[in-house]
DNA sequence: TTGAAAATATTGAATATTCAAGAATTGAAG
DNA sequence: CTTCAATTCTTGAATATTCAATATTTTCAA
């Protein structure tokens, strides 16, 4: 298994690329409806919980580096979908949290997403679906 | 399943793009001992069959859109990894080639990814790994 | 208590990616 | 045969991401 010689179709890795690249694609056209890139989605989800997460969290979270978050908090926080509040705790810390706007439109998204794995439900499968999800998240255990 | 409010952890996209993330980052972190980031090994790899495959055909191959593709490639014809020929069939299409030097490279990346395949059976098992597998092919097949 | 090291977030420059437009060639309808 | 639409690749400008450096605050050892 995983010959040298293998083609790249056979690579863990490239199944992984080539499987996020086309679920992520279809999210992001159903997200378009909206105007918001995936990530912003993903801030707003996790913000939507009406808690305070610092920019460290956050970023491990949605899964982006934190110069890169910066910026698109930079960009939520113009559009007044998030705003930044000092931790009063520890002082180096900014706790962002989600504004009513951001609530409304995070309520739009997720039932866009909601819409995608319905669909994905139905062309792959419940068992498949659920298994595949299962198989994941135990990947995503043992790499850590 | 999937309701609106499901943590984002749930989401089969949010997960891919996890499992993903972190697995192309130690993929790359052990191609880095050659320098070479991830998409230049896919290159190589699917060119190393030793016929010429147009620019559109590797683009979808590797799962990167033209223009990404064309300064990528610039770049390794620059490094004399690769080489452009016109298609003398269809005077539209570019035909990559892979060098010697090329190839001499492919195979000490080919051996760094096999590395990585197999510490991923080591901590995922055998079973999971192929099941996964199967699971992402039928996911992308289904895809489409 | 002080001072050095660690943690947190941001900034600016360098790099990479994407979008929209362009150039060249082919295909195909009239 | 000619012309117009479609295909293929590349280019340049706009945008986004990353790397390295910075500023601030906290932690902790001496």
């Amino acid at each position: 298994m995983a010959k040298p010689n293998s083609p790249i179709t056979e690579h863990l890795a490239y199944l992984l690329a080539q499987a996020n690249r086309e679920i992520n694609r279809q999210l992001e056209l159903r997200l378009s409806k909206e105007g918001v890139p995936v990530e912003q989605w993903r801030i707003l989800k996790v913000l939507s919980d009406g808690n305070g997460h610092s920019m460290g969290e956050l970023a491990d979270a949605v899964l982006l580096n934190h110069p890169t978050l910066t910026k698109m908090i930079d960009r939520m926080v113009s559009d007044t979908l998030v705003y930044r509040v000092q931790d009063p705790n520890d002082r180096r810390k900014v706790l962002m949290f989600i504004s009513d706007r951001g609530k409304v439109l995070c309520r739009k998204l997720n039932s866009l997403a909601v819409d995608q794995e319905e669909h994905i439900l139905e062309s792959y499968g419940d068992k498949s679906t659920s298994e595949l999800k299962r198989l994941l998240e135990s990947l995503i255990d043992s790499s850590n």
